[in-house]
DNA sequence: GTAGCTGCAAACGTTTTGCTGGTTG
DNA sequence: CAACCAGCAAAACGTTTGCAGCTAC
């Protein structure tokens, strides 16, 4: 596997900026001021954000910066492997950060909407088991477990 | 839980009209020729469908029929719980039958874009135990895993 | 200096909505 | 016959693109 373009994988001990600087040399694009914010502030997010809101976030240190390119800049991070596109099917797609955040799934009540975020080692093996099943080499997978959260459940009976 | 307005789980021993004939009925809302026909077309198909290809499927068996239609009847089908809407983060939204068709989780090859369809009792046991342990009630979930197909490995070396 | 970038605004494709006449219960 | 529905077309939504001037390399 070639190192330059492949999206999956982060490469051990670089720096996020390292990491988009590497890939944006390697395809002939420019670092600019703009870009650094943007991942500056993409990856302070805690959990995913919509292009919307890290738009927001960002046009309040710099309100001269327009939407297009923090929707341009959150596709080459994802190029990059450095962000990755989540969506819960109501059309709004939304990014988290790939890098220093541990992968992780969601747990999402559908009451309140709020999401947590969980792991299961036995499911992240067994995944890894099952696609090799199938001849698959697993590159990354997405698990939404969706029901009520204890509270909800209290209120609605 | 009351039944009438639960969108998870498919009652038992019902055909889907009747399921959907009955949550129509409970929200006082009625059964049209057009509903009827969305719900049939729907449900013959294998895997999952947008509401364009649905569109298209149905316009050849009556050309009279308006996308609205389409749209509104997949938003009911998804509330009685006979539809599931899975989005790949393409932007589309796209719909599943729930009802006849086992659940099954989806390996995705990410050359080809063919997705196969999986299931592990395994993993479906620990989602749930899962949950539990943060007091959650399941009601479904969804899990994809993205890879490379044995096909596109050999080509791509 | 040249290739690539930005911000703006217009375009795009999907989904939703307002309306009027027609249909269901 | 009252409430709801269908089809149509227009609007709304998130996202992408074309352009003219500006900036990084």
């Amino acid at each position: 596997m070639s190192a330059a373009t492949s999206p999956p994988g982060i490469p051990p001990g670089k720096t996020p900026l390292e990491v988009f600087a590497g890939y944006l040399a390697a395809h002939r694009l420019k670092i600019t001021p703009q870009r650094r914010l943007i991942l500056d502030i993409f990856l302070s997010e805690p959990g995913h954000v919509s292009s919307e809101e890290l738009y927001a976030k960002i046009k309040r240190r710099d309100a001269s910066i327009g939407q297009a390119t923090v929707y341009r800049t959150l596709k080459l991070l994802t190029e990059c492997g450095l962000a990755g596109a989540v969506s819960f099917a109501d059309g709004i797609t939304r990014y988290e950060p790939h890098f220093g955040v541990e992968h992780h799934d969601h747990l999402i009540c559908e009451a309140c909407g709020r999401t947590t975020e969980i792991v299961d080692p036995l499911i992240e093996k067994r995944q890894e088991e099952l696609a090799a099943r199938y001849g698959f080499s697993l590159a990354r997978h997405k698990m939404d477990l969706y029901g009520t959260c204890p509270d909800c459940r209290k209120k609605s009976g």
